[in-house]
DNA sequence: CGTCAAACCCGTGCG
DNA sequence: GGGTTTGACG
């Protein structure tokens, strides 16, 4: 290639650890690693960060320096492994196991969540934590908002105060931050200004009821842990004692919280490895701030940064673009990605005269690239939200071509699944207002204020050490049925008989109010069996309802992928959910402008800036062959307005980094607009541009 | 007090 | 299209 490379000096450490690695390895790490990834897979010890670009091999990386550790004798027990899904936990520890042996599976691996659990689980108490404390998602933390707000008479008073979804943002984004209620009410609610500080008196009392009924939301996972190993001297000798090294995956997405964490983590031994890319940081809306890869080096002083600039996953053409991208937006790291792939078509772009077009031209290009070869799980259609792929979604359907959405509505968020879920907290935890709250609310008859007389009634009995459990309160006539009936089921959910056969009980407990408050019943149904399927995979009541609030389930995979067994589905994927997985052919939809950006994000630089990079991280996601799509109008929901212009962020791109190409229908042969359109796409094998794409009807 | 239906309001991403 | 709030009624 005539282009000129530059490589970076190579650092101390990459010469050293080249030259001094171990003979009687079993990997031959310096074969299998170019010289980037080896200096970091076997850099010493003490704070190294790891800058990798998209597709440089960050997880092969990572992968290799665990088994780099365990290999050189490190208990592998020892060494934590953060990352921020399951699925890249144990990836990874899956594929260091196939590298080197089954050691490498005790490595302790998991999300800061699973990780923060098993510590209050076993320390919490020192905080005031109980063993058996329930986690809270974000609906619940909600409600739990909305109960205090009501005690506190807040919602009456005064019109606009915000409503409990507001509240539990911005309660959450000061907790994730590490700032006040009025700092971020300030900066990201400004309207909410004169309601500061009785939005800042709500969250101190959010924090007591939460502590009161035994309650933790992701936040307090986190949260909690920091401050038990900040305050807690003994405890944070232990558990950072405990281990000698600490790994983090995409570290440019972790949060105030988060980053303390580490530090504490680290503190007994500081041999931490961090691994991230500040281009791709896409998670400030919870709290992620990009400056905590960009000081690690001042945060952590006598730390190595390496680079991993090679990128081994896409074409030149695909590169070439997403650089050309990136350049708008401020980047702190310099590095240059390169590949050695020769060749490469140039990604598309398509403009569709409206979605139906859209929808035919993925269904067109995907099936065209299963023909030349290309199977339908190494595809993706990704989308800047959910809502995007719903005609598309439709489109498939009738086409019946199979697809895996990733990234939707949780089956752990449903409603009728929460209600079934109520009780199993229940029985778990006899503090947990927030199930009593929806268990009860669904017997006729009871509302609100029974619930909160039927609470105090349940604290009392706590209080004095009774049975929470056998509602014998003054049940009035008109619910005492309902209420002996729910007693029952309680007394059987508690009396130690296996998961499954409680899950059983449940559902037979539940069917007559989930047909009764449901009109849609029966859509909803598959969900039920889908949480009986998911109750099966586990023991104990308490395992089932930690896994289902820290590794949820999608809603819609289950009978997505019973229908289709046979062959591995098309991916559907938010951008977000995308991080981090790679595809032959990637199509982005619905690049418009108030899409991508999305409209509400674009008062502030830094806001934009991410927007940039979710754009970024959408098309290194290719390895071959990249569309990007757009229907020229889009209606907009709510203030009733369309959407018609190509995202900003691609309208001044150049014809020779990304070629507009034309939809011709078969029938008519003519070609839509725009009508300067020069190229026409070919369909599999990425070979086209002569014959124009066809579209059925 | 509770219920139901109609009006209302949405910011999307996620453990 | 879904969850939440409101207002009329039981």
């Amino acid at each position: 290639m005539a282009r000129r490379f530059v490589l970076p000096a190579r650092t101390p450490e990459a010469s050293a650890a080249s030259g001094a690695l171990r003979a009687d390895l079993q990997i031959d790490y310096a074969a299998e690693l170019n010289p980037q990834q080896l200096a970091a897979a076997t850099a010493s010890g003490g704070p190294t960060l790891i800058v990798a670009g998209a597709g440089t091999g960050k997880t092969r990386t990572l992968v290799y320096r665990v088994a780099y550790l365990v290999e050189t004798g490190v208990e592998p027990d020892r060494i934590a492994l953060l990352t921020f899904t399951r699925r890249a936990a144990r990836e990874m520890l899956v594929r260091a196991s196939g590298l080197l042996d089954g050691r490498c599976e005790r490595v302790r691996g998991g999300t800061f969540h699973a990780f923060c659990v098993e510590v209050l689980r076993q320390h919490g108490e020192a905080i005031g934590l109980p063993r058996r404390f329930t986690i809270l998602d974000q609906a619940d933390a909600a409600d739990v908002i909305d109960l205090v707000r009501t005690e506190k008479g807040l919602d009456s008073r005064e019109r606009r105060f915000p409503k409990k979804r507001s509240l539990q943002r911005i309660l959450s984004s000061a907790a994730n931050r590490g700032m006040s209620v009025q700092e971020v009410i300030e900066e990201e609610h400004p309207h909410y200004a004169r309601h500061a500080d009785a939005i800042a008196e709500l969250g101190d009392a959010f924090q007591a009821t939460k502590r009161r009924y035994g309650l933790a939301d992701y936040d307090d996972l986190l949260g909690l842990t920091a401050q038990l190993l900040a305050t807690q001297e003994a405890i944070r000798k232990q558990v950072s004692g405990r281990l000698t090294h600490v790994l983090v995956d995409e570290y440019q997405d972790v949060n105030h919280v988060q980053a303390d964490l580490v530090r504490l983590l680290a503190s007994e031994h500081g041999n931490v490895t961090v691994v991230g890319d500040d281009a791709q940081s896409i998670y400030r809306f919870r709290g992620a701030d990009v400056g905590h890869i960009l000081a690690f080096p001042e945060r952590f002083p006598g730390a190595r940064v390496l680079k991993l600039e090679e990128n081994y996953r896409s074409t030149q053409p695909i590169l070439t673009l997403a650089n050309h991208v990136l350049e708008g937006a401020r980047e702190k790291y310099e590095k240059r990605l390169f590949t050695r792939k020769e060749g490469g078509e140039t990604p598309g772009l398509v403009p569709c005269p409206d979605e139906e077009w859209q929808s035919r031209f993925v269904c067109e290009l995907v099936l065209g690239t299963r023909e030349a070869g290309v199977p339908l799980a190494r595809q993706a259609v990704l989308f800047r939200a959910s809502w995007c792929s719903y005609a598309l979604e439709a489109e498939l359907t009738r086409r019946q071509i199979p697809f895996v959405k990733v990234g939707g509505l949780k089956l752990a968020e449903a409603a009728h699944v929460k209600d079934m879920v109520a009780h199993l907290r229940v029985a778990e935890n006899a503090a947990d207002a927030v199930a009593w709250n929806r268990a009860l609310l669904l017997l006729e008859g009871v509302g609100p204020r029974t619930v909160r007389k039927v609470l105090d009634w349940i604290g009392a009995q706590e209080a004095s050490g009774a049975d929470a459990y056998g509602l014998a309160f003054g049940a009035d006539a008109r619910y005492a049925d309902s209420v002996r009936a729910l007693a029952a089921l309680l007394a059987d959910l508690r009396d130690g008989r296996p998961l499954a056969d409680q899950v059983d009980r449940l559902l037979a407990y539940y069917r007559p109010h989930f047909e009764r408050i449901y009109d849609d019943w029966g859509r909803r149904e598959p969900d039920l069996d889908g949480l009986a399927d998911l109750a099966a995979r586990y023991e104990t009541r308490a395992d089932l309802l930690e896994s289902f609030a820290l590794d949820p389930v999608d809603l819609s995979q289950e009978d997505v992928e019973g229908a289709y067994r046979d062959e591995p589905p098309l991916v559907l994927s938010t951008i977000h959910s995308a991080k981090g997985l790679e595809f032959d052919t990637v199509v982005l939809i619905d690049a418009l402008d108030g899409v991508l950006p999305n409209e509400y994000a674009v008062k502030t630089q830094a806001e934009l800036d991410e927007e940039r990079r979710l754009l970024y991280v959408a098309l290194t996601r290719a390895e071959r062959e990249l569309y990007v799509s757009y229907p020229a109008s889009r209606w907009r929901r709510g203030s009733g307005g369309f959407l018609t212009r190509v995202s900003r962020f691609l309208e001044d791109t150049p014809e020779a980094l990304l070629e507009r190409v034309a939809l011709v229908e078969e029938t008519s042969g003519s070609a839509l607009p725009p009508a300067d359109a020069r190229g026409a796409i070919g369909a599999g094998g990425g070979k086209g541009g002569e014959t124009p794409k066809r579209l059925g009807p």
